[in-house]
DNA sequence: TCTGGGGTCCTAGGACCC
DNA sequence: TCTGGGGTCCTAGGACCC
């Protein structure tokens, strides 16, 4: 049996767990810079507010309402994650952490523990809102495809309160005969579209497909697809929780950047981040892709990419670093615009079948990287960091209706007032 | 006045080489 | 006279997810 549970309106939550005064208000939260709607609260979502909509575009819609706006508040919503991940770690004996507000969890033996997967599922709810004060809902099925779609009946379709089980055929055909195609996991818009032209609506209509004829007509992931929403496992755990292929970090930027020198501190805050992300991981990257680019709404649209490669596979922060400062200075064109800028990891290899060069040793120093993510860890992100991250941060993300750090930061610690 | 997210994976098509 | 294969690498863009 597997299980995922992941947080109503993530963001828009998280923001009410410290502030009382806009619980039940509508809420809603911004993506960087305040560019897109990117969460809306339930009772928000009352207002039909679309989600990736530019926020220029709705604010006075959302004025008129009398919506909370917020901006990310990455480091309270990180943090609130890692609390989430942890009680619900408790409930199975293992458990994969698919996105900031996701986990899936397996159950190997529990079958015979537990009656009532329902009860199972209520008794981690209250666990997560009792410790952290954020709403879950939690989904239940024999695959993954299956768990998702039970976690979108739970959260979506009327009378489960949070938890719904697919169990069997019955519970099966009941939940996905209420669900649209383009509900299912991994069915967007576009194949959602040609699936209804040859009538298949609901999400159980694509589950009595012919397997091998959706594989002829759209690809091998839509017959696994079809394969797992009939129970049939296609997914292995081990393949649910492989590791990322690509790493890529990305930012646009507060304001529009001319100069070099702001371009190059976001560079190097990416390469940060990206070998940040490849440690823990346990993978180093061969090869990566450094790029800068202005607003594809923009007149003269610029985009400039470089692929870099290292003789010796890397995880290092500083190595990655040194690529920026080779390549910066090709990738700069006075007078540009730029309006978002990133790197990407793009050949990865694990670090545990790592081959060395004769001729080249590699500059990497684990040691000072583990000492890095130790004192990061300890202290938060950029409590240690590379030079030219410092150089400036002109570049940095606009968040005009941020809230406090309440979690992460001493002068920001809710007080409560006894008088 | 002007404003438009970020991450991962996959594939089609072109360039180049033998 | 005219025809014409197959592999690798790169890039851009599509698709999907949250």
């Amino acid at each position: 049996m597997f299980a995922l549970v992941d947080a109503v309106a993530f963001y828009a939550s998280a923001e009410k767990v410290f502030d009382p005064a806009i619980r039940h208000k509508p809420v809603v939260v911004l993506t960087n810079n305040d560019g897109c709607i990117c969460a809306v609260c339930p009772i928000a979502r009352q207002l039909s507010i679309p989600k990736f909509q530019p926020y220029f575009k709705i604010k006075r819609y959302l004025e008129h309402h009398d919506v909370v706006v917020r901006s990310s508040n990455y480091e309270l919503y990180a943090d609130l994650s890692e609390r989430m991940m942890t009680v619900i770690g408790r409930f199975c004996d293992d458990h994969y952490v698919y996105s900031i507000d996701e986990s899936f969890l397996r159950f190997s033996g529990f079958s015979k523990v537990i009656s009532d997967w329902a009860d199972y599922g209520q008794v981690i709810r209250r666990a997560v809102w009792r410790e952290t004060g954020l709403p879950v809902g939690v989904g239940f099925g024999p695959t993954p495809t299956l768990a998702k779609a039970a976690n979108h009946a739970a959260k979506k379709l009327f009378g489960y309160n949070g938890v719904a089980v697919i169990n069997d055929d019955k519970s099966r055909c009941e939940i996905l005969s209420k669900m649209a195609v383009t509900d299912v996991w991994g069915i967007g818009s576009r194949l959602g579209n040609k699936l209804k032209q040859l009538n298949i609506q609901t999400a159980l209509d694509l589950a009595n497909q012919n397997p091998k004829a959706m594989r002829r007509m759209f690809s091998v992931v839509v017959e696994r697809t079809v394969n797992e929403l009939n129970g049939v496992a296609c997914l292995t755990w081990d393949e649910v929780k492989q590791n990322k292929k690509e790493i890529f970090s990305t930012r646009s930027f507060g304001e529009r950047i001319t100069d070099i020198t702001p371009l190059k501190a976001a560079l190097v805050t990416h390469a940060a981040i990206v070998a940040r992300k490849l440690r823990r991981q346990h993978s180093l990257t061969k090869r990566i892709v450094i790029f800068a680019a202005s607003s594809p709404h923009e007149e003269v649209y610029y985009k400039k990419s470089m692929l870099y490669d290292f003789i010796t596979p890397t995880s290092d922060t500083r190595v990655i670093a040194k690529a920026v400062s080779e390549v910066i200075n090709t990738l700069y064109k006075p007078d540009t615009r730029f309006y978002r800028c990133g790197i990407g990891a793009i050949e990865l290899e694990s670090e545990y079948f790592y081959q060395t060069d004769m001729f080249n040793k590699s500059a990497d120093n684990p040691k000072i990287m583990t000492c890095i993510d130790t004192i990061n860890n300890r202290y938060g992100v950029g409590a240690l960091s590379i030079g030219s991250e410092k150089l400036t941060q002109k570049w940095a993300m606009r968040r005009a209706f941020l809230s406090p750090h309440y979690t992460t930061r001493w002068s920001d610690i809710p007080v409560i007032d006894c008088d």
